[in-house]
DNA sequence: TGGGGTTAT
DNA sequence: ATAACCC
């Protein structure tokens, strides 16, 4: 069963995103390797071997696009972010635009090419949450990976489906789609294996590693030989709502404070929206910038600090001003990483909201009602017995 | 390489 | 706070 893990790489002309279609995966390829006679035999409902679907999304930014304007359906579209094209439909991949490539060289290779900006994710986060929620009507168990992966976990449904079953009915089932030899593993590759005289699962397991990475590329030839040793019990943990909010932007260039303060604001702003529709607060804000540098290690530098709690009350509100003391907070946060007197090149700006709180829902008469910190200053006059123990920003 | 996201250290 | 990994 593989859960995690990269896809297949594109080999032979083909692209990893044809098989639209969610691809069902047993759990403990090893054991039924193990028993080629037996494998099939499961008895209804008592397995131990999980049944899970992946749901890939193709070219998930595109299609939006294309459900929001039906007339791109058939152009060759690409989706840009800042110099990129970041994916594009099926009819810009025939005529030989790649996922990730320069605007310049897919302008080139197709000048007919349909760009649409992308930087802005909210559609594409919304549309995201309404294939997870719609899957969680299945099996609540729905592991998010990126906006366009599910894993589900439909154990439980199919065992209980196969136990209302007639023994009669039970025989006539049969299994229609691609099965590839019991084993999580692609036509393609599934083919080579067999040109190195890999049928089955335990000569995978005991063939040399070496050679299979000569032959597959290391990444794939120590997964599948982890898979074929039956490794990835990991359950399908389910997402639920996200534990953090950021927006980020990159830049050509910040050189100055208010460039920097600028963009801030505006990642802020967005930010303030999403956090209000979402309901819970967070209880942290950070600051992420990247610095130019030649070097490929293109690494971020962060601060954090908890977010005051009078800021917290009056984030769902929209009445007060919650941009002015957030604003103030992360400079505050941006000149403890940047030496502002001294000349600096910034390449990217992101806010992260995190640490996530639900709203309480504190009873009256229990001791959390009283150490309710939204309701310890509406209820009581703002006459507060306990001194929380926020870090605040003056503290720095 | 965008604009996200998670978990581990 | 950062790294490493995922899309």
């Amino acid at each position: 069963m593989e859960k995690r893990g990269v896809e297949p790489e594109p080999e032979g002309g083909r692209d990893e995103e044809e098989d639209a279609a969610p691809a069902m995966e047993r759990a403990e390829a090893g054991v039924a390797g193990g028993s080629p006679v037996h494998d099939q035999v499961v008895p209804a409902g008592s397995s131990s071997s999980r049944v899970i679907v992946h749901v890939d999304l193709d070219c998930f930014y595109a299609q939006v696009e294309m459900i929001s304007n039906p007339e791109l359906k058939d152009k060759p579209l690409g989706v840009q972010q800042k110099y990129l094209v970041v994916t594009c439909n099926y009819e810009a991949r025939k005529l030989g635009v790649k996922k990730l490539m320069n605007v310049r060289d897919a302008k080139e290779k197709c000048p007919q090419l349909v760009l649409i900006n992308g930087e802005d994710l909210t559609r594409y986060r919304e549309m995201s949450y309404k294939v997870t929620e719609l899957l969680e009507e299945f099996s609540p168990v729905v592991e998010r990976l990126g906006f366009d992966e599910n894993f589900v976990d439909l154990t439980e449904m199919v065992g209980k489906r196969l136990q209302q079953l007639q023994s009669d009915e039970l025989a006539a089932l049969t299994v229609s789609g691609h099965v590839y030899n019991n084993q999580g593993i692609g036509y393609k590759t599934a083919k080579r294996l067999e040109a190195l005289g890999i049928s089955n699962v335990r000569d995978l397991q005991t063939f040399s590693s070496k050679i299979l990475e000569k032959e597959l590329g290391i990444s794939v030839a120590q997964r599948i030989q982890k898979l074929s040793l039956g490794e990835d019990h990991s359950p399908v943990t389910p997402s639920g709502p996200p534990q953090s909010f950021s927006e980020e932007d990159s830049l050509k260039k910040c050189s100055s404070e208010i460039e920097a303060k600028n963009k801030i604001e505006e990642l802020l702003a967005s930010l303030l929206n999403r956090v209000c529709q979402d309901g819970r607060k967070p209880h942290t804000v950070r600051l992420i910038i990247r610095r130019y540098s030649s070097e490929k290690h293109c690494s971020r530098e962060s601060r954090q600090c908890p977010i005051p709690s009078h800021v917290i009350q009056k984030l769902g509100t929209g009445n007060y001003d919650v941009m002015t003391p957030m604003v103030d907070i992360l400079m505050k946060l941006f000149r403890n990483m940047v030496n502002v007197k001294m000349p600096f090149h910034l390449t990217l700006l992101s806010v992260c909201f995190c640490n996530l709180k639900a709203l309480n829902t504190a009873k009256k008469g229990t001791i959390d009602y009283y150490l309710t910190p939204s309701l310890s200053t509406t209820s009581r006059s703002g006459k507060r017995s306990f001194k929380m123990k926020d870090t605040h920003m003056e503290d720095f």
